[in-house]
DNA sequence: GACACGTTTCAATTAATGTTGAAATATCAT
DNA sequence: ATGATATTTCAACATTAATTGAAACGTGTC
């Protein structure tokens, strides 16, 4: 992944309405949500949503397909484990043993997230 | 973690230059860097640094500590992690078999990123 | 103490982002 | 076709971010 990619996803992020719309479809993968049923959930008005799904479909990490006259969000899980990977390669000059500390200092359990290579 | 935080972390990697100063930080775990070799590393002057720095400071994903005249910088794996940790919870309504689908589909390596419980 | 060096703050400019209501577009139901 | 509904585009405004050079601030060295 390039940085310029990168960058695009994680500014997809950093907005409190477009994180929460992406967490949302991460929650109802694969099925993905119609605009009007976002809308609702997080209690902002279309038209703003509709602002914010133009650029985390910029980004790639939501897709759109039509279904009838309602529009279907679908989160990229995908490209956001690719952009993870990104974000966590060569983690501590790959030195297992520190990137454990670190783990076990996060509080996160290992299965979710061991980063650790091999 | 809350909504505020995580977006406040991805605005923090937002931009191409800050995104290459975290993942320089990540590769020099647990060491760091001080901030001159990070401008030569990076190739911006100092000052636009400064600012960028700043950010990733705020954000938390990046420590800061006094070292004679220089002032060295390290990136915060642990809260990488729960950053990471909180993206990608409750996937796929926590059905382990879709998640497995999506991380193939991903080509990540499982012992890189395997985001699926249990 | 005077000087050099690493780093940050400031000021100025340029550009991009977030929000909202009104209007436009497209699709389905009758 | 007409009307109702889903969604987007547009215009306007307020807010915030990015970049740069000059100046200021600390800290170590001579």
């Amino acid at each position: 992944m390039e940085t310029k990619q990168a960058s695009t996803i994680f500014e997809a992020l950093s907005s409190d309405v477009r994180l929460e719309l992406f967490r949302l479809l991460v929650r109802n993968a694969p099925d993905g949500l119609v605009a009007g049923d976002i809308s609702k959930q997080l209690g902002i008005p279309s038209t703003n949503l509709s602002f914010h799904l133009k650029a985390v479909l910029y980004s790639g990490l939501v897709s759109v397909e039509k279904e009838g006259r309602f529009l279907r969000y679908r989160a990229n899980i995908p490209l956001m484990l690719e952009t993870i990977s990104y974000l966590t390669s060569e983690c501590c000059q790959n030195t297992p043993e520190q990137c454990r500390k670190y783990r076990l200092e996060s509080g996160v359990a290992p299965e979710v997230l061991p980063i650790i290579k091999k």
